[in-house]
DNA sequence: ATCCCTTCCTGAACGC
DNA sequence: TGCGTTCAGGAAGGGA
């Protein structure tokens, strides 16, 4: 994508687009360049020659996929985005929840981005395009992997301590909650806090000292096998390429319930909390501290 | 600060 | 076979 230009859009369902209208992004995108790629939390960002931004958000199930110029829209495409190349950028959303933003310049990012709290993993390397060693880094390695060790991280364990400082909440919303940390959703939750041997509905000002840095070691450890795994398919999630990702292969306790804990053996449970499905080893995340 | 509810959506799964 | 209902979930916004 980088250094590609666009050349028009046709905004298929205007509910993709959040700002501007989309008569306005239109004209505003035609002729930008795509400088560089970004990532804030679960946000997107394409940097483009003129100091705007395009925000992307997949929510649910938003994809980015490039089809042949002119090529029939998918039935859920609700975006496209000619290049200049011959290649169009499809916004796919079955579900209508993803968003895509036009901001002009850091102040209108800052406020899309108003929400979105500190980076648990410190920034990863983007491949260069259209080299070798691009396409070379997409090919799918031999079998779902743990990852070879933890990535390199954001927040640093004091930072960590230092977030949770004054916090309350149970742990659950909380690691769900954007503003506290960024980028974490339902699955990743709760495989941090298996990992970490933490009941979702433990109070976060009842952790000691070591079950805190347990907490910042399974966040750190599901993202990272998360990443080595190129994403967690349950459905729909594709990469750019159109491939699968493999870490549904590696999940601990999401959506086992029944199944074995990988750990004790004790049959996973599935509960609600804060609306939303927690799947938990009742062995190993014991009691809910009060 | 925290919790809870509703809204936005489609399609799969389920009950009868 | 074919209805209608329920569920799933990321984020925003309102109310308690």
């Amino acid at each position: 994508m980088v250094g590609r230009r666009f050349t028009g859009v046709d905004v298929l369902w205007p509910g993709s687009v959040d700002r501007p209208q989309a008569e306005v992004l239109s004209q505003s995108i035609a002729g930008r360049r795509i400088a560089s790629l970004d990532r804030r939390g679960k946000y997107l960002l394409l940097r483009l020659d003129d100091g705007s931004t395009l925000v992307v958000h997949l929510r649910m199930t938003g994809r980015l996929r490039t089809h042949p110029r002119d090529a029939a829209p998918h039935h859920h495409a609700r975006v496209v985005l000619h290049l200049d190349d011959g290649q169009d950028l499809h916004f796919e959303d079955q579900r209508k929840f993803g968003r895509l933003y036009l901001v002009a310049d850091e102040a209108g990012l800052a406020d899309v981005l108003r929400n979105v709290g500190p980076e648990p993993l410190a920034p990863q390397q983007v491949a260069a395009p259209s080299s070798a060693a691009a396409a070379a880094s997409h090919q799918v390695r031999e079998g779902a992997e743990e990852a070879p060790g933890p990535l390199p991280s954001g927040v640093t364990r004091r930072d960590f301590r230092d977030l949770l400082r004054g916090r309350r909440a149970m742990l659950k919303p909380l690691l769900l909650d954007q503003r506290f940390l960024a980028g974490l959703g339902n699955i990743y939750v709760d495989e941090a806090l298996y990992r970490a041997r933490l009941h979702p509905l433990r109070r976060s000002d009842t952790l000691t000292p070591a079950e805190v840095d347990q907490l910042y070691d399974g966040i750190v450890d599901a993202l990272s096998q998360g990443i080595a795994n190129r994403g967690t398919t349950l459905a729909d999630y594709r990469d750019s390429w159109g491939t699968a990702g493999r870490n549904q292969e590696r999940l601990l306790v999401f959506r086992r319930e029944g199944k074995p804990c990988p750990r004790c053996g004790t049959p996973i449970e599935k509960i609600r909390v804060g609306g939303r499905g927690t799947h938990l080893c009742p062995t190993c995340q014991p009691g809910s501290g009060g």
